[in-house]
RNA sequence: GGCUGGGUGGCAGAAUGGCUAUGCAGCGGCCUGCAAAGCCGUGAAUGCCGGUUCGAUUCCGGCCUCAGCCUCCA
């Protein structure tokens, strides 16, 4: 029985779909005008996990990933750059696919963008504007007035007065109360715009995940996910949009996932602590950054460090030594681990619960390789991979992974290696000690590391 | 100022009203020419102060402290 914390009630419930047997998914996917950085990483690695665990539980999952392709920062940047804005949204677009192809991301099912949303876009402006939730300005903006909606604040736990007190809310000559958001945003000379019926203009970035969720997968669907920073104001804003043109309940879960924090402290843009993924990636094999991300709880700060991703590098060396020289069957269950696996996923995506299992079926299996059991190797080689598939995770060769390593280029290649490790046997055979150390530890200072086994010598790189 | 969520062994990081996390590191042993990997064993924790309870790290209250939201942000 999956349960699943919602930020809405602020507890875990069960789940239950609206439509049995299937689930509606939509999160808020990324503003495209530069590379990804961990907390992108993330957020697609999350819900990935989320989506790979329903199916697994027997889920029809509409998964749903939106991407923002026109807004300020955008418009820009494209300025700033000297080129078209969709040409510069497409080239990030086509990185972002690259950076979650290489986490072992799946595609989402739909992944809408604004730009070619604008029909429902202005429909459910002027729906909200008919209903008299909105209102159109006197510079060419629409605005939504926050008065006019009663739950406002239902999601984030905040209240309107205490809003307005705050001591970060700027007056705004042109709205009827600071609080009140923009819909739709008249265009400024050599901007980007739409027709609408309040003139050439271009979404609000609230509006447009109300009209594509509801677009894909009804006025009332089942999740909502993003990062924890899109609660306030954002999600609170889709709520207010979409319940208020819909007349219904917009979404029953809403998940949000943690910070990536760096020094303690949040990693984004504005602080401009951030990582890239492709910096990243330069050091460390990019399942080792999922790995990194599925060790914390989903909702927990997650710290990036040196420290943390090296100590994900050695989980993983763990695991991919245990399969190792095992012979690859295909097993679609996870035997006896699979209740305790699934009881931790159940217990909203414990991952990191789930991930201690599969170090018990690791120790079980080197248990039984050093037993020379290997039908009991094979088979519980099989329900490793197979758990650790539904978190995307151990699905690579073992000897690609150990011999991959660090972002190897030049150094030795793999038939140096393997020639000096004959050399080594050589030695070894002739009792000539000081020699094979001597390769052993010329090999170590590539970062290549050499075990002995019976009659053969395996390496990987550190 | 208003509102959230945290503070667990050397590190990372789960869980729990009484019993075990897990990984890394440490210590002892096995294995090895020596290592590495692996196996076996082992020490080590619940911010502070009260309360409830037979018993609290877990529930309640207060305090200290950290992070976050209230402005674009995954």
């Amino acid at each position: 029985m999956l349960k699943i914390h919602n930020n809405l009630s602020r507890q875990k419930e069960v789940f239950t779909p609206i439509t049995p047997g299937k689930v509606g998914l939509y999160v808020c996917g990324m503003t495209v005008y530069d590379y990804c950085h961990i907390g992108h990483a993330r957020v697609l690695v999350v819900f990935d996990m989320v989506v790979r665990y329903l199916r697994h539980s027997g889920y029809e999952v509409n998964y749903v990933r939106n991407i923002t392709d026109v807004d300020d920062k955008i418009i820009k940047r494209a300025h700033e750059n000297g080129e078209p804005m969709a040409a510069l949204t497409q080239r990030f677009i086509d990185a972002m696919h690259q950076d979650a192809a290489a986490l072992g991301v799946l595609p989402p099912d739909q992944e809408p963008k604004a730009t070619t949303s604008m029909e429902l876009i202005t429909a459910m402006i002027t729906t909200l504007v008919e209903k008299g939730y909105a209102y159109p300005a006197s510079n060419g903006d629409v605005y939504y007035d926050v008065s006019k909606f009663d739950g406002y604040g239902k999601l984030s736990g905040k209240k309107l007065e205490d809003l307005r007190a705050g001591e970060r809310v700027a007056v705004d000559e042109v709205k009827d109360d600071p609080m009140d958001f923009v819909l739709w945003k008249a265009a400024k000379p050599d901007e980007p715009s739409w027709d609408s019926p309040w003139g050439a203009g271009r979404p609000g970035w609230h509006i447009e995940c109300s009209a594509m969720s509801t677009d894909c997968l009804g006025n009332h669907f089942d999740i909502h996910g993003g990062g924890l920073d899109l609660q306030f104001p954002h999600h609170e804003n889709e709520i207010a949009q979409s319940e208020a043109a819909t007349g219904c309940q917009f979404v029953n879960v809403w998940m949000h996932n943690g910070f990536v924090q760096i020094n303690e402290e949040k990693m984004s843009k504005s602080l401009n602590n951030f990582f890239t993924l492709r910096e990243v990636l330069k050091q460390y094999a990019p399942e080792v950054i999922r790995y990194f991300i599925l060790a914390s709880h989903y909702r927990s700060a997650l710290n990036y460090s040196d420290q943390n991703l090296d100590g994900a590098k050695i989980a993983l060396e763990r695991f991919y030594t245990a399969l190792r020289g095992v012979e690859t069957v295909v097993i679609q269950n996870g035997g006896e681990y699979e209740a305790r696996f699934c009881n931790a996923m159940d217990d909203d995506f414990n991952s990191v619960e789930a991930l201690a299992v599969l170090f018990e079926i690791a120790n079980a299996l080197n248990r039984a390789k050093a037993d020379h059991n290997g039908a009991a190797a094979i088979q519980l080689a099989g329900q490793l991979r197979y758990l650790g598939g539904v978190l995307g995770l151990l699905q690579d060769d073992a000897d690609v992974f150990l011999k991959g390593g660090a972002q190897n280029t030049g150094g030795l290649s793999d038939a140096d290696i393997d020639a000096l490790i004959q050399q080594r046997l050589d030695a070894r055979k002739n009792k000539n000690w000081a020699e094979a150390d001597r390769i052993r530890d010329e090999l170590l200072t590539q970062k290549i590391i050499l075990e002995d086994g019976a009659g053969i010598t395996t390496w990987r790189r550190g």
